[in-house]
DNA sequence: GTATCAAACTTGTTTAAACAAGTTATCTTC
DNA sequence: GAAGATAACTTGTTTAAACAAGTTTGATAC
């Protein structure tokens, strides 16, 4: 339960939309009244409606008022791809997840693999090769690259369960902010060997730096997904010329 | 040029940071400095700070101060299957971008087309196919549906060349929104026709529902990237356990 | 009836103030 | 010197007010 109260009306305002208590396609109650309704002052609200904007809940209209342009997904959707990790996903889905520790090792960056990850050469890392598995299937291969000093501790028996759960439980780590890049990719001979792509040859391939509560990037996972298993969502706000 | 004051803060700070007047990896200015230096309120600075955050260029730490996070791109970027126009993209890279329409016409959405665009079954809607070529490389192929109440008067010599320069330009239609999903799929033998894939079989998808300025969505476009150059950035931030 | 203007809405931007909460440095106390 | 309290920072949240700007409604004049 999130404790800002410029998040709960987010919140309160999202179910509504979801719910259809605000109709499809229709225009939300204007800010002042949902001001009365909410109990609220403006800059909350629209705070809220903000972020609901950049939800691609609503779109607001100046002089008009917000338009409800919410629309449940087509199709059953698989959302993975995202900065949930694989066991959030899972479980949101109500899918059997599993997962599958390939190697664990320490490591030194080198410069190709500083290069490669963004980490400064010579920097202490943990590597670890994953493998996750939905319903039986391997769909997604996970190599991960960790700071020792910030992951501190981390050993393949933690692995095997969540990296994240020990992170952010035990270790205590805020994980803040995480850069994505969405490419494609040949499928390598390890790919084919390990996901069971049938006869594509071509993969999903999502890098991301992850950075904890200090700035300090402290994690680089390249995620190689079964290209029929991802997808990847996002909602682009364009104003005034130039792009958000 | 952004004539809200918030947005101006935001490309001087912009540009301060990918110029390196920032030191990289280090704290700015507190707010307070930043605004008797900006000469601004706090909230307004911190408006400008929040679109820094989003777009991945600092991150704020509650009680410490906020990091330079920013790092140039290391590769020399392809930054494609963005919002922008591929006309946009090719101007900003100085690249040497052409189109060619081939097919224009009118349509209406049957069921089939209906579920796949979102349109309403019966709408009546502009089709464009269009093969974008980079540095006479044929790299994405569009199929556009346009809603032609809102893209009225469309026709195949405006749109070789560039419809939005004629949506926005003469009809001042205001791209707000964009909707897109990313996925991956294997290529149709008109793909490997028209795209040059090499001996690639799948291709990256972008599939977008844009929203003008009345709320209502008027096109639908599904852009195949060639593997090889498609490239899609996020920045993900995460707080309090929830995901924004 | 029609056109025009004005009033009453709508959202967008900016400033100000106060308090909450997390971090760092300093000073005190032992 | 070490520990702990305190003061002085930092960013985070909330409220209030005023004005700007776009849209709709309705009254008025013709």
């Amino acid at each position: 339960m999130p404790k800002a109260k410029y998040e709960q009306l987010y919140h309160i305002l999202k179910n509504k939309i979801e719910s259809g208590e605000y109709p499809p396609h229709e225009l939300l109650p204007s800010e002042h009244m949902l001001i009365a309704e909410l109990n609220c002052s403006r800059n909350t609200l629209r705070r809220a409606v903000a972020e609901l904007v950049r939800a691609g809940y609503v779109q607001t209209m100046q002089g008009k008022g917000m338009r409800n342009i919410f629309e449940p997904a087509r199709q059953a959707t698989f959302t993975l791809g995202t900065i949930e990790s694989f066991a959030e996903s899972a479980a949101r889905n109500h899918w059997h997840g599993t997962s599958k520790i390939l190697d664990f090792a320490k490591v030194t960056a080198d410069d190709t693999l500083a290069h490669m990850t963004g980490f400064a050469p010579g920097t202490l890392l943990y590597y670890v090769w994953r493998l996750h598995y939905l319903n039986e299937h391997p769909l997604i291969m996970n190599h991960s690259y960790f700071r020792q000093d910030v992951a501190h501790g981390l050993t393949r028996e933690i692995a095997e369960e969540s990296i994240y759960r020990y992170l952010e439980g035990e270790l205590h780590i805020h994980i803040i902010n995480s850069k994505r890049v969405v490419t494609v990719e040949k499928a390598t001979p390890l790919d084919l060997q390990y996901l069971a792509m049938g006869d594509c040859n071509c993969l999903a391939v999502v890098s991301s730096q992850t950075y904890n509560g200090d700035g300090v990037m402290f994690e680089y996972t390249q995620s190689r997904h079964h290209p029929d298993y991802f997808r990847f969502q996002d909602n682009a706000v364009r104003r005034s010329g130039s792009i958000v």
